[in-house]
RNA sequence: GUGGCUGUAGCUCAGUUGGUUAGAGCGCCGGAUUGUGAUUCCGGAGGUCGCGGGUUCAAUUCCCGUCAGCCACCCCA
């Protein structure tokens, strides 16, 4: 390989046949967004660093350790987002967006994250982002639920992932269960990981969700949440609930589902899958209730979620294909401008059209077909003489005569 | 940040028990075919064997380091 000319580590370029892939995704989540009368928003890939370190929580390992952070030249710390939800926030507060609420959003765009790269995992990555503002009701989990799993559909990933459901409850039940859970694991503190044994201090709620045997050996026993949700979270879940079941959605309940971030309470969701070697998640959100508040914004309910291009990409049986071209094969120099009128009326028409630079006919009709062209259209003094073209199906091979001021209508109506 | 595996042509890979000019298939370029595309035939280009250092008369091969890729841990989309 050449040494000098590296992309940096965890990027990629995307050829054209996974950038379709890629836009296929997003062509079709953003036509659902719009179907469930989601606006457009699109925010800096870079905002002050505070924006990220006071939204996700100073102890979490998106803050502590996977930042892209750097001083500009005003000497201000700014740092490329790591997830999408923190600068809709910061610009819902720095538009006075309070104004129009309730808001429904969605984005699209890179993310970066300075992590060791490794299956659907990049430093810099693609997500899909939905977020709704402003509404406590357990109908905005229900409607982005629902945004996501038509979303899995659509793109026929239904039977490849699973929605796993659970509630962090309000700010009052996740600290009562915090607490309990402190307890429980300082029981225990012997017999957890090391880096349980750190996170017990940090954030205990993540043990829960610990992959190492021991830890879950301990996390079997510890007390469950949902034994500590006071009523009003009980009742704001059994409504999300009901929803999913009223529309036929199907999820799993798992108690042991916590979100990274710490701006999480009530509904938190994943659709996962097995498919991707260790990254399970490829879409997930949650209910963020107190983050705008702590922003330094008036108290807003928000939900959203976030999904993984990449992730999606790699699901995907579906590989949209490019549009065959009809290709224009000029035969000596009269084609040649000929050829460049006819090319110019094909594509103001809509169709996808080429003609190569160089070469004699037999080497034009080469590239027509590596080019994948469905059609080639010679075109001599032959042809310019009698006002025709000739068109060759290069699929089955037919070739017929075409009057030249027909041609760009029939190619078009045929598209 | 930690660990395991792997780096030979654009791609997929052989190979050298250390020894003159490092190979194949596919792809690419040209010709057979200066008015006709799969195919076929002929010819050609393309490698400081990831990079740096060490051992050796000699390193693509052995050793060390480094960078990168893949996978896993951590964490997450």
């Amino acid at each position: 390989m050449m040494a000098k000319l590296q992309p940096v580590r965890g990027t990629h370029d995307l050829l054209p046949a996974d950038a379709r892939r890629h836009q296929h995704i997003i062509a079709v989540f953003r036509d659902i967004a719009e179907r469930y009368n989601f606006g457009q928003i699109e925010t800096p890939i870079f905002e002050f660093t505070d924006v990220f370190d006071r939204s996700l929580g100073e102890t979490t390992d998106v803050v502590t350790k996977e930042m892209y952070t750097f001083i500009d030249r005003s000497g201000d710390s700014l740092t490329l987002r790591p997830e999408q939800t923190a600068g809709i926030a910061r610009a819902f507060i720095s538009n006075g967006l309070a104004q129009n609420l309730p808001l429904k959003f969605y984005s699209h765009g890179p993310m970066f994250r300075h992590e060791r790269p490794q299956k659907g995992r990049q430093r810099q990555f693609h997500q899909l982002d939905v977020e709704i503002l402003g509404v406590a009701e357990p109908q905005a989990d229900i409607e982005v639920i629902a945004l996501g799993s038509h979303l899995m559909e659509s793109l026929g990933l239904t039977d490849k992932v699973m929605l796993e459901l659970n509630t962090l409850g309000d700010t009052d039940s996740r600290k009562a269960y915090r607490d309990v859970l402190v307890e429980y694991f300082s029981d225990h503190k012997a017999d957890l990981s090391e880096e349980a044994q750190d996170r017990l201090g940090r954030n205990p709620l993540r043990i829960l969700d610990s992959k190492d045997k021991n830890d879950r050996a301990v996390v079997a026993g510890a007390p469950a949440m949902s034994a500590y949700l006071n009523a009003a979270s009980t009742d704001f879940f059994a409504s999300v609930v009901d929803g999913l079941d009223a529309l036929g959605i199907a999820y799993q309940r798992n108690e042991q589902l916590v979100r990274g971030f710490d701006y999480y309470t009530h509904t938190a969701f994943e659709f996962t899958t097995e498919l991707l070697g260790a990254q399970s998640a490829v879409l997930a959100g949650g209910r963020y209730d107190g983050l705008i508040e702590s922003m330094g914004g008036q108290p807003t309910p928000g939900i959203g979620w976030g999904s993984g291009i990449e992730r999606l990409a790699m699901l995907l049986e579906f590989v949209p294909e490019a549009n065959r071209p009809v290709v224009i094969v000029p035969i000596g120099d009269a084609a040649a401008k000929q050829g460049l009128l006819l090319l110019q009326e094909l594509r103001h028409a809509g169709v996808t059209a080429d003609m190569g630079a160089k070469g004699n006919v037999g080497k034009r009709m080469k590239q027509a077909n590596k080019a994948n062209a469905n059609y080639a259209i010679l075109l001599g003094d032959d042809e310019i003489a009698g006002g025709v073209v000739t068109l060759r199906d290069l699929d089955g091979g037919e070739q017929t005569e075409v009057a030249r001021d027909v041609i760009v209508s029939q190619l078009s109506n045929r598209a």
